[in-house]
DNA sequence: TAAGGTACTTGGCCATACATAGTACTTTTC
DNA sequence: GAAAAGTACTATGTATGGCCAAGTACCTTA
């Protein structure tokens, strides 16, 4: 096995745009599960958006307003949810969310994708102990 | 609660973008976490695209040529990926990669974010139950 | 030398998370 | 009763990353 020293193509390598930090890679996992997790939480019942932060808050998987509302109507344009206008006694009035039955066939098939996922996770770094 | 049938709100409802399959959400799902499988395959000694594609399939993590390399040259392009090249007795050379000793800090901390991750998760899908 | 295979590169497209600013309605306070 | 504070939701722009598809370079085989 000879080691090349130089390179046998032509390589650009002086821009290095690459702005690699956890925090980033931590978005990125997070994409896609936060919807699993949103279905997940609404086919429990009827809630609305602060109640679904105030759960994913609890169950430290940070969220924002400003990626949940967009979620939810993205969601709700898929016919994966619906809502209810509800009066509140302590401000504006309220969408409490529910699954359609689209929404829980949705949910269903996600809930198998996130158990390959994990298991393939899993597979690949338990390699690494063998 | 009294139940509104009417929006209080200005709604425009009538254009749905919402492209919704389950596929997409699955490539979504995927996100970042693919990157974390890479860096552990190459933890494990050296290895090039060819090697990581056979092992990510081996574990049904589908990718395709056109996610690795590029990820590849992202996470080289960051510091946390190094290569060799080695000459082939069935074809061009090929890179060998190895981690660097930031990419090594970097996957610990991707550890902890995918673990800290499938407890969220679990967390919630298991109230589902109770 | 031509054909086919292997290894890697590049450019463009699309979907999503987030930040930020804004709207609409409520209750409270003076 | 009008201004202020608070709650719930909306809208827009930016950046990142996966994927497709086409392309380049090198090697082996015929």
């Amino acid at each position: 096995m000879a080691i090349h020293s130089t390179f046998p193509y032509i390589v650009i390598d002086s821009l290095k745009i690459g702005c690699m930090n956890l925090e980033n890679t931590q978005v990125q996992m997070r994409k896609g599960i936060l919807e699993f997790c949103i279905l997940h939480i609404i086919s429990r019942g009827e809630v609305y958006a602060s109640d679904m932060l105030e759960e994913l808050t609890a169950a430290k998987m940070i969220v924002v307003e400003g990626t949940l509302y967009p979620l939810l109507t993205r969601l709700k344009n898929a016919g994966l949810l619906e809502y209810k206008w509800v009066e509140s006694k302590s401000g504006p009035p309220r969408k409490y969310y529910t699954l359609t039955s689209q929404g829980k066939k949705f949910l269903d098939g996600l809930s198998d994708t996130w158990k390959d996922l994990v298991l393939s996770t899993q597979k690949i770094t338990n390699n690494s102990i063998a």
